[in-house]
DNA sequence: AAGCAGATGATCGTATACAATTAGATCGTT
DNA sequence: AACGATCTAATTGTATACGATCATCTGCTT
């Protein structure tokens, strides 16, 4: 770390222990260790850091506000449940800024950068040959890095933090209404991407990433699936 | 809970006292009743609202999460007190995301939207040939809530929520940095924003936007202040 | 047997208590 | 008088305590 980027700049250093468990339990959910709906009562999530139910609680909010946990007064946080027209909003959002951080980025772009990018891209290519859920948790996770990573090299802290709440949410959806068992988005758009960038033909790559987003987006089945009330689950 | 979606999701309804007191305080910063650096201590906030130190250090932390308020391990809170460089990034974001919401404001819009604008512009002219703090207060206010009801009406909560975080922090980067006593940005722009979307002409309504934006951005004096270290302050 | 009333246990909401850290003041030394 | 070390007061960090709410189970009534 003696260099450079730590995109967000300084922070105290140490990490209190709330943000610990925030970021403990945000990675869960991002690699799908915690589905939706779990509930994460604040005494488990308290047992399990080993701290009291006020920093269990504090880190309970602070997921709430960043959308990954849902909070029902007197009834307790459990992971967010996102609704099929939350979905379709997580995905407006992200057509919506990314091809602007995408510009951005661009502008900013060093050579470095660009080997960094395509080495996550060889990580992520490997991840995908490999079997077993930990590969395929390294790899939602890999796949998302890549819209995160252009995001911290746009330079821009207020879109980075956004774009982590859009990517962490979209992996929610995903788990929840993705249909199939190809889990990350296509890979190679990623790397069609970052050679249109590198071709410096910067509207292409917008488009290819409009298409990219388009193309998860479309791995969705968002049809209101409404539990299906006991009775119609069994006449069939 | 008969039906349905509810799209911006139910909210159990009663606010919680935790977010009363972080909406009084956020907009108690947005009205500029509390200036950048005041010293917010979780003590003082709880007697205020006759509430335990805990709720008030709840909201405090909320506000932190949304930018408005900075908090220091062992210090305390403070009004955030956002650098030069943050508030490029707020406006670059505000750039970034802006015409885009405008697009698709205006694919959603009614005529009935349209007049409520209107109102509001009507509004904030009323306030701006008003003399005194409440009305100065009430004017910005109105000339943020502009951008906002464009974001509402776009229909996306996570691009609104997004704004409504970007709106309060450019008040707060204005109270620091903004030159000309005409707080608010230009009224009359608002107006040729409304007039482009009924036109039916995006195009031009999202480069009146754009320019809108830079005009806001324009009035603001970014130069790094490095509060004069006391002997530059003197020597003169 | 089905359904409702009331009791029971668990969990959350909020306040308070105590430990840890920081900022400011006091006092002594050079 | 200026500087620095130590002590004190105030504030934050974290844990615990207690009342309130909700979910579940029991047992009674119809």
């Amino acid at each position: 770390m003696k260099s450079a980027a730590k995109a967000t700049p300084a922070e105290d250093s140490a990490e209190t222990s709330t943000q610990l468990i925030r970021d403990s339990i945000r990675v869960a959910i991002v690699e799908r260790r915690l589905s939706p709906g779990t509930k994460l009562s604040e005494n488990d999530v308290g047992n399990l850091f080993n701290v009291s139910r006020t920093l269990a609680r504090a880190a309970l909010q602070a997921l709430s506000y960043e959308g990954l946990v849902s909070v029902a007064k007197n009834r307790g946080a459990f992971v967010a449940y996102p609704s099929p027209d939350e979905a379709r909003q997580i995905f407006a959002a992200r057509r919506l800024v990314e091809p602007g951080i995408l510009r951005e980025a661009a502008a900013r772009i060093t050579p470095d950068d660009i080997s960094q990018l395509k080495q996550l891209l060889l990580e992520e290519g490997r991840l995908m040959s490999e079997r077993g859920q930990t590969a395929r948790r390294a790899e939602i996770k890999a796949s998302g890095d890549f819209h995160l990573r252009l995001a911290e090299i746009s330079g821009n802290a207020i879109m980075q933090r956004f774009m982590e709440e859009l990517v962490a949410r979209s992996s929610l959806v995903i788990a929840l209404y993705g249909q199939s068992t190809v889990s990350s988005c296509g890979h190679s758009e990623h790397g069609d991407i970052i050679a249109a960038i590198e071709g410096d033909d910067l509207d292409r790559a917008c488009r290819l990433m409009l298409h990219h987003i388009a193309h998860i987006e479309a791995d969705l089945d968002l049809r209101e699936r409404k539990s299906l009330g006991l009775k119609e689950a069994f006449e069939l």
